[in-house]
DNA sequence: CGTAGTTACGTACAGCGTACGTAGTGGAGT
DNA sequence: ACTCCACTACGTACGCTGTACGTAACTACG
């Protein structure tokens, strides 16, 4: 394979060395490109990532920077490492998994939260990055205590980043869709509240009406967050009970 | 507001009237555009899903499209409407809520195969269309035996249906990707392969080598999706058990 | 020291969402 | 019954996208 140029073969962008044997010194870096891209998505949105734009950040031509990211999805996964580079971990696992998988989890609805394009972009396909990796090796570290095998362990950590994921999309959705949406925030949940108010109203869904009405106070996001995450948790140290 | 043209506010495509009074008898339905979609979708992939090869599908030009379905957004809209009519409810729930509740995630996760775009158009924007309620409404039903309370109940909800997406999505990506790719899944999986053992093989990550090395040989992809429903259903049994 | 491989980048193409304008249709108000 | 105008249908056009391809300059290796 070259390093640059049409790959001769499928590739992992990582598996490319950033800077070929040959020819001129690289104008710019892997990081500074993923820089550019990671502060395009933070200000314009993902949608807002285009090869034109990031280029444009890089300051470099459009089609240069087609030598260091050989598809727009390798892009993506350059803007995914950098941001899992964010996890601070600690010198060692302090000993109790629960509060370290906690944490870790409450680090990763950070960075989306600082993020928010990142939701999106989650795929097993940047399970490999070099900074998911680390993240991974450190999980494994932290759950060393924890009495399942490997397998279950892949699975916990596998249904953490799922729930999380799933839970940060909706925490951000209604923001999203603000910022996209030519309307006021008001009047979209305006227009909203009154159609669903209008559908319960022809008293088809009994049940829905309910339980939209009578609805619990508590909608502090953290706890709910908190909730989620400790709901995971205790499955699998109920299974590990069983286990052991 | 006007049924068709530009709207006045901001609009569910629910509210707006299929049919207006005035004027011409529409060429087409809602639902015969749906279903052209999906059908592209199905057969193309989500990205081959333009507004200009959805006309052509359903036999009309392309802006006449817009006569229908304003945004794109809107499209997608009907696209994930039509698939969650797929669901088959029995006349009423067994009495047992974690069956009944199973059996829903088993035919979510039917859906998702049958329509592998599903999980990219997850989101709560799509909760409130008819029949996203007909399901919340079953589903509300089927947990009338759960002795925890309305916001839980809809965690419950919220919980399984994000990590049936998750657990799909990642089910799904190999092939998905294996379509996209100009190369074969042998040669994307060597590859790949090829690349984590070499990063392995480095030694920077012990725990994950280990991990990845003397993995379980359960592989099979139904009992890996049985097991993550019926974990997070324990969370909740047992906060109910707890709770009463 | 040539030369092959790399970097840089402009041009060009096919496709996208959709704003806008125009023509024709048919229900509501007089 | 007739008029009016909201509505349907659809062609054209604009600005944007990802990226294939060609060209010119540069540098490390044989």
């Amino acid at each position: 394979m070259t390093a640059s140029g049409r790959p001769s073969g499928p590739e992992v962008i990582w598996a490319r060395p950033e800077r070929a044997g040959r020819g001129p010194r690289p104008a710019h870096t892997r990081a500074e490109i993923a820089a550019a891209a990671v502060r395009v998505a933070d200000a314009e949105g993902l949608d807002g990532v285009s090869m034109r734009r990031v280029a444009a950040e890089t300051g470099c031509g459009t089609m240069s920077l087609y030598n260091y990211v050989p598809r727009k999805e390798d892009l993506y996964e350059l803007m995914v490492d950098a941001v899992v580079a964010e996890y601070e971990f600690p010198d060692a696992p302090s000993g109790d998994w629960r509060a370290d998988l906690k944490a870790l989890c409450r680090q990763t609805r950070g960075i989306m939260h600082r993020h928010p394009w990142v939701p999106r972009l989650m795929s097993p396909a940047h399970g490999f990055s070099p900074n998911a990796l680390r993240y991974f090796e450190y999980a494994l570290w932290a759950m060393e205590g924890l009495d399942v095998d490997n397998g279950t362990k892949v699975e916990l950590l596998a249904m953490l980043n799922g729930v999380i994921t799933a839970y940060v999309s909706n925490e951000l959705s209604t923001a999203e869709r603000a910022r996209t949406s030519p309307y006021s925030p008001e009047q979209e949940q305006a227009a909203r509240t009154a159609y669903i108010m209008r559908v319960l109203a022809g008293g088809a869904y009994p049940r829905m009406a309910k339980t939209l009405t009578e609805g619990p106070g508590r909608f502090d996001p953290d706890e709910v967050f908190a909730r989620a995450i400790d709901r995971v948790l205790d499955g699998f140290e109920a299974e590990s009970r069983r286990g052991s």
